[in-house]
DNA sequence: ATTGGGACCTGCTCGC
DNA sequence: TGCGAGCAGGTCCCAA
């Protein structure tokens, strides 16, 4: 579900409401297969317990990561997979269904998780050695900063031969891009989700840069994409509205909004690409 | 080392 | 109405 533009919205939805806030702990749901929550930490009470008293300095995002900045000097890091929700719930708003964790605030306000197919993931990072404290997970470039250049990108392709959306889906190439932002990108920049990655010509990829940097403004400006079957909604649990400008994604057999050739899809890095058969080479 | 495929989960829609 | 198949915004792990 959420990609870079989704995650940011939840971000800056949350920012003010847990700036400054201290935490007091974390409930998790019972769950019988297990925690999947925290699969790689070893306990639920000592996560919370390292949690409690540390106050919140900042919120910032990563790629599709969320990273709480603690006064200790540790990262609450939150990924929210296919399907999760971060909710900072109103007064008397009913508990959503698939609810995970809540993370309780001093001094009263609470933020729900929630996640039906349990593919997110809580990590609290100590920061010892100073790399990974800076880039846990190896995250390729963030597209929308000032350095995301397209010589940067450039490297970053020609160093592979899998499909153009292969790479662009590996968070190590470039961080924050999921299969609808991909596809739209690819549509953008008119070009193949199958063309090799390292077939790509300087002029295109300076097209890419700027069609990936295009879509993801825009798609922050509309607060993220809700898909025709639900799903995404921002931490007060609105919808987004960027599902109103998408020009391929699940729009397959659709006319193409440059040659009115019928969208098409197919089975690419194990995801569902759409793409225009015409207009993308 | 890279790459593709399956696994991890649950819910929803579609066709028979 | 009921049931199985297929699909879904992500990532990890494992053989080739």
């Amino acid at each position: 579900m959420p990609e870079l533009p989704e995650v940011e919205t939840i971000r800056r939805d949350l920012l003010r409401r847990v700036r400054g806030r201290t935490i007091a702990g974390v409930d998790f749901s019972p769950d019988p297969r297990g925690c999947r929550l925290l699969r790689r930490y070893p306990s639920r009470a000592s996560f919370s317990r390292r949690l409690s008293g540390r106050k919140i300095l900042d919120l910032r995002r990563r790629g599709k990561y969320l990273l709480f900045v603690l006064d200790s000097g540790e990262f609450l890091i939150i990924h929210l997979g296919m399907s999760g929700r971060l909710l900072a719930p109103a007064a008397g708003d009913p508990a959503p269904s698939h609810l995970r964790a809540v993370l309780r605030l001093r001094g009263g306000g609470f933020l729900r998780y929630a996640d039906p197919r349990k593919f997110g993931e809580f990590y609290l990072f100590s920061p010892r050695r100073k790399e990974t404290a800076v880039n846990p997970f190896r995250l390729g470039p963030e597209p929308l900063d000032k350095d995301f250049d397209a010589g940067r990108l450039g490297s970053a392709l020609a160093r592979r031969r899998a499909p153009l959306k292969a790479v662009l889906l590996d968070q190590k190439a470039v961080a924050g891009l999921g299969n609808i932002y991909t596809d739209e990108a690819l549509f953008r920049a008119r070009l193949h989700p199958r063309r090799p990655s390292d077939r790509v010509k300087a002029a295109e990829v300076r097209d890419l840069r700027r069609a990936i940097r295009s879509v993801l403004r825009e798609a922050v400006r509309a607060r993220g994409t809700t898909a025709e079957d639900g799903g995404y909604q921002d931490a007060v649990g609105r919808n987004g509205s960027f599902q109103f400008r998408l020009r391929v994604y699940q729009r397959k057999g659709e006319p193409c909004p440059r040659c009115r050739t019928p969208i098409a899809t197919a089975r690419i890095a194990g995801r569902t690409s759409h793409f225009c058969p015409r207009c993308q080479t």
